[in-house]
DNA sequence: CTATTGCAGATAAAAAATATCCACGATAAA
DNA sequence: TTTATCGTGGATATTTTTTATCTGCAATAG
């Protein structure tokens, strides 16, 4: 069982969007830079989450992305099905039928018990995972976070924030 | 997220080495046989179940593997870390350190709380698969299982299970 | 008009999962 | 004692997934 490294890397792009002002946007490039990512690949994490309905985009210069929703309506789930899709963990292939003994279908119609008890355990994951909300992780950032990286974060925000024209639609 | 398919392939094993009788054994290629896997690699699966202690091994003609506990203290979180490893899913890669600003490592000490919120999802996850004791799937898959399917691998154990010497390391 | 930005698609490189094979030691049965 | 069966471990190949890069295109602020 494993997540991909985009996770992390978009739990922490939206939790700086979050502090991003107004209806102001960041580029990709900056975000990327942020954490010491592979821009072009980043890319590709942000636009699922634009897909998503998590982040918006503005094209052109002066561009980049910003939060979809308020922060407190984003939840770590939201963000974990945009990159990893939402499918389960787990995917029964009811290798009980590969067997050398062909039963017809109509033996097969219970579902898999097995199958039953891993999504059991992937609801509680994801209930858990939907719990937490981007505003929680923020308020502990700064709640708890060292002053130091928190004024450099808060900074960058401030130097790669770009404001956006009113007409830019805007909500939270 | 994705869990491998060889979780899905220890799963069933297991729920067939529970109903071998007393301490027989049943072989590898059996196994492979019964789900039409691959048996060279279902035996990497097997030996990973063996070497955490889920399995026990029996070398020799007549040889095979059967379960080295009681069926009702094996839980599918032990046969999924067995498989998959005993890493959480989520790896926090203190990306937030990789940005062009260097702070010093004191600025730092602090857990990641994104990695926190993480980690509480995962135990979730864990706790709900250490709920599920094999002798539960095997309870419901008795119970409700098709009647066809039911005989099917029962004829399936009796033809393919072999008796050890009594001399043979057997508990439960 | 121009420079900057997001977007889509093709493609490549790297890593991991899946699968196969073989030489070896153990051992039950003939 | 011999033989055939079985698990073990290592080496290796194949396939799939993940990660990463590049290019051309559309949008748009200045």
């Amino acid at each position: 069982m494993k997540l991909g490294e985009g996770v992390e890397a978009a739990i922490h792009c939206v939790a700086t969007l979050s502090s991003v002002e107004g209806n102001s946007t960041m580029p990709g490039a900056a975000l990327a830079e942020s954490f010491g990512l592979s821009p072009s690949y980043l890319l590709k994490h942000l636009n699922m989450l634009s897909a998503s309905g998590i982040l918006e985009s503005v094209p052109g210069p002066s561009g980049g992305y910003r939060l979809a929703k308020a922060a407190d309506s984003i939840t770590l789930l939201d963000v974990v099905l945009a990159i990893e899709g939402r499918q389960p963990a787990f995917r029964c292939g009811e290798i009980r039928r590969n067997g050398p003994v062909k039963l017809d279908g109509s033996a097969y119609i219970k579902p898999c018990g097995i199958n039953a008890a891993m999504l059991k355990a992937e609801r509680a994951y994801r209930a858990a995972l939907a719990e937490t909300k981007l505003s929680d992780i923020v308020a502990t950032f700064n709640r708890e976070g060292d002053p130091r990286s928190l004024s450099a974060s808060c900074a960058f925000v401030e130097r790669h924030q770009r404001p956006q024209k009113p007409g830019s639609t805007k909500q939270i």
